[in-house]
DNA sequence: ACCTATTCATAAAC
DNA sequence: TGTTTATGAATAGGT
């Protein structure tokens, strides 16, 4: 929409990127609103703008209720760490080098999503290549094991209904849902 | 959109709330995967039709994670709002989110690194398996125009030189390197 | 922040 | 659910 395409890619011009950042924050909020009014769902929705600030939505306690859950959990797991605060200089030099941190930390997370690729060299983009699929070696494999365990669960439940209702009602045995996704 | 104005109001009609719920959601999806791409932004979108079916996404691997985060903020943020702008106070907050961000993307980077992934669901799997699927195509492709623009090089240069020497001592040629990797 | 040319999303109908 | 079409919305680029 708007002038010309666009296509599905970061937008390298920063002020552009913030521009639309708000444009199409409101606007997925709005929609995100409307869904839930009109179609009668629950939604919820998360948007951290590159700088880390927070825009949330949800038009039901209920998911907020899972957030707070989270909550009261790692509550008690921060009231220790409150050593006290050094003395503020150190803060401008701890935040300059979070700053360099994140930055770098980023640049490094395109290249692993294939973004930016020039910035690289041949080596470079070898190195990355490995790395890559070395991952997705361990990747698939983890995903194969977590299948699998999914997969078992799944026939342990269909055994005992098969006990609790006789042999004959096999058809009629319902799958309980998957540990493990959204896939039931 | 469509025909007609649609006012913001649960649509009474069943089979209708449900179509319109189908194309919404997808339609919800779509611009949320978009402002994550084009604007660089962490998004998490949950999505509960009205029978309970439950719909997410997110850029990142791992939706719980960014629940953490969230819950992480929101409870960084509670700490301040009481005393208004001691000068340090605003350099806290951002600190915390400088923090925040780095941990983020630091868990991010070992699952690309197909690292730590016990915290993965087979969802979050498969979100990863696809990025990094996605991401390798793009390396191999920028990988081989590296190569082709260096080969082209090399041949440029083996030209030159047949020119120089004349045509008799073409064994004789040195490579002169490769401008792209550290391969001679 | 506001404007406008364009592209996009989608309600209705099939 | 998928496709088509008419129309209202969203928004990129400019001011």
């Amino acid at each position: 929409m708007g002038r010309g395409r666009v296509e599905l890619k970061r937008i390298e011009n920063k002020i552009n990127r913030q521009v639309s950042f708000s444009k199409r924050r409101s606007g997925l909020l709005k929609k995100a609103r409307e869904i839930s009014v009109l179609c009668d769902a629950d939604v919820a929705l998360l948007v951290f703008s590159p700088k880390g600030k927070l825009l949330d939505f949800s038009n039901q306690p209920s998911v907020e209720r899972i957030l707070q859950r989270y909550e009261r959990h790692s509550y008690a797991e921060r009231q220790d760490g409150a050593g006290d605060q050094a003395p503020n200089e150190n803060w401008v030099m701890e935040q300059e080098r979070l700053k360099d941190r994140v930055e770098a930390l980023q640049q490094r997370q395109r290249n692993f999503m294939g973004e930016e690729l020039h910035s690289l060299n041949l080596r470079g983009l070898q190195r990355l290549e490995q790395q890559l699929d070395s991952a997705l070696k361990h990747i698939r494999s983890r995903k194969n094991q977590t299948m699998h365990e999914s997969i078992s669960k799944l026939q342990k439940k269909i055994k005992e209904k098969e006990k609790a209702l006789g042999p004959e009602e096999h058809e009629v045995a319902k799958y309980q849902g998957c540990d493990f996704c959204h896939c039931n």
